[in-house]
RNA sequence: GGUCCCAUCGUCUAGUGGCCUAGGACGCUGGCCUCUCACGCCGGAAACACGGGUUCGAACCCCGUUGGGACCA
């Protein structure tokens, strides 16, 4: 809404709870909220939601800092654990008691169930009767603390997704702001803290629409200044229901290990829910100077692996060669006799340039750089079935003798021995490079035949071809199958 | 069950009453390029959930229906 002032400055703030890792919804909460921030120009800080100790782990809470970290969203402030912060919740609810907007409950869980099912089973919505509110619970006494919650109030915000909402607050019981053992609950502990933080936008899932009212009344008992709420739809999967295992991978760490960038990965996030005109492909510099709520869709969307790899894909292709090559090296498989000067820098900025092109993640770039740093060459099955067959011995034969005597090493000198083979042969250039490629990379896909050959060198390439060469004609000797017949087993 | 949210191609979306015989992107698909595979380029199929209003005019505003979803229990 235009007519509502935006504060100044501006403070939000993502609060995870460290129950697992940081997933996708997650860090697409994370990421609207840090280019929320620093658009403009205001702050960012990170909180982290730890008062359920029966769910919360350290190795969550470094899992989420480490997807935070790789995402490149940096806060400002904290990381703030609400276990830090245990006393300011009990004073405030103390606070709250003595001036009546809070009291003590001693109902047991058990009684709590009882009622429970009594009012359902007379029709009734199951709240809490308020049977405590007036009675005298001494403080010696296990009991809760709840809110006291006023009567006929009409909870109205406006969201600055969906715009106005409002909820009718005698459909609110009294909910427990303090448990039995001193600890604050969510909706207590969130209002505490965003308040106590000055946070003016509350940036959020919609999964939390339904809290805002309670957050909104414990707000208005504190008298403190109330936020400005944006609800983010959800993430769904394929099936349009929430996102989750059962769809693939959530984790931002697993993109990680399979080979995405992470900013493929945040500029695939931002495009879910908001967008700026027709532009698919944005900066990080962009997103800030762009990103606005305004433009945040209201309806959920559904997660396409898809386009994420198309992203990635594209992201890759526009990395300089030299940041890609340690990138890749870290999914390599490993090598068992490096290539000689294979692990010269510039080398490998060199294969990453002829492969980047056909890689759609860091692992494809990995897998398919692998024949140019390990002497080892494994060939696929299916590739040496495809393309190297009795008929490549007389081409594979001229090309051994034409290559081995070739004084010069390069494009055009290779490129001669091919067209002159071809020609004596009758055989097409494709003819020709595919059982090469084969020999040479294991491979039916690769770069430019005579790229491949350059990069690889004459003493490695002739004696990958001469391999190849031998072990058809060991093939051919052996009792063979038909050729429509599986392949032999090689040793 | 109660409360709340949502609804444009399969998917992400543009669209804020006339510019819409609805645009872009992923995917799919036909072709070109070509030593393979990609890239790139050119083309194609593909959507305003339904019904009522409001209006000279509705994808856009209102109501309802249907369908999805979330939260609480």
């Amino acid at each position: 809404m235009t007519s509502q002032t935006i504060p100044s400055p501006i403070r939000v703030r993502f609060a995870p709870s460290p129950t697992g890792n940081l997933h996708l919804g997650g860090a697409r909460t994370a990421l609207f909220n840090f280019l929320f921030a620093r658009h403009h120009r205001g702050v960012f800080l990170l909180r982290i939601e730890d008062t359920d100790r029966e769910r919360s782990t350290d190795s969550a809470i470094a899992a989420i800092l480490d997807g935070m970290r790789w995402l490149d969203l940096t806060w400002d402030e904290g990381p703030i654990y609400q276990t830090s912060r245990l006393d300011r919740y009990r004073d405030v609810a103390l606070d709250l008691m003595a001036r009546g907007h809070a009291y003590r409950c001693s109902c047991t869980p058990d009684e709590l169930e009882e009622r429970r099912k009594e009012a359902q089973a007379k029709g009734l919505p199951p709240r809490y009767d308020g049977r405590c509110r007036d009675r005298h619970v001494s403080p010696e006494t296990p009991h809760v603390i709840r809110f006291r919650n006023t009567p006929d109030q009409i909870f109205a915000f406006s969201d600055l997704i969906r715009g106005p909402l409002s909820f009718d607050g005698n459909l609110l019981d009294d909910l427990v702001i303090l448990r039995t053992d001193g600890m604050p609950t969510y909706n207590f502990a969130v209002v505490v803290d965003d308040a106590d933080m000055k946070i003016t936008h509350v940036i959020r899932g919609d999964d939390h629409i339904n809290n805002t009212p309670r957050q909104i009344a414990i707000f208005r008992a504190l008298g403190a200044e109330i936020p400005l709420f944006a609800h983010l739809p959800m993430i769904f999967g394929s099936d349009r229901t929430k996102l989750s295992k059962r769809h693939g991978a959530t984790s931002v760490m697993a993109y990680r290990d399979m080979g995405y960038l992470p900013h493929a990965l945040a500029n695939y996030l931002v495009r879910l829910g908001w967008s700026h005109k027709d532009q698919e492909i944005f900066s990080r510099e962009e997103l800030i100077a762009l990103f606005d709520l305004d433009h945040v869709g209201s309806s959920p969307s559904v997660f396409n692996p898809e386009k994420l790899l198309w992203l990635n894909a594209h992201y890759i292709k526009n990395s300089p060669d030299a940041a890609l090559a340690p990138l890749a090296t870290e999914l390599l498989a490993p090598i068992e006799e490096p290539l000689p000067g294979s692990s010269d820098p510039d080398y490998r900025a060199h294969v990453m340039g002829l492969l980047k092109g056909r890689a759609r993640t860091l692992a494809e770039l990995a897998e398919s750089s692998h024949p140019f740093l390990d002497r080892a060459l494994t060939i696929d099955p299916a590739a040496r079935e495809k393309a190297l067959r009795t008929d490549s011995i007389p081409i594979l034969d001229s090309l051994l003798t034409a290559l081995g005597s070739l004084q010069e090493w390069n494009a055009e000198t290779l490129k001669n021995v091919f067209t002159q083979i071809g020609e004596a042969q009758n055989r097409k250039l494709g003819d020709l490079a595919q059982p090469v490629r084969v020999a040479l990379t294991g491979k039916t896909v690769s770069p430019g035949i005579f790229d491949v050959l350059i990069l690889l060198g004459r003493e490695v390439s002739l004696t990958r071809i001469s391999g190849a060469l031998s072990e058809l004609r060991k093939n051919i000797m052996a009792p063979s199958p038909e050729s429509s017949s599986p392949r032999k087993d090689h040793p």
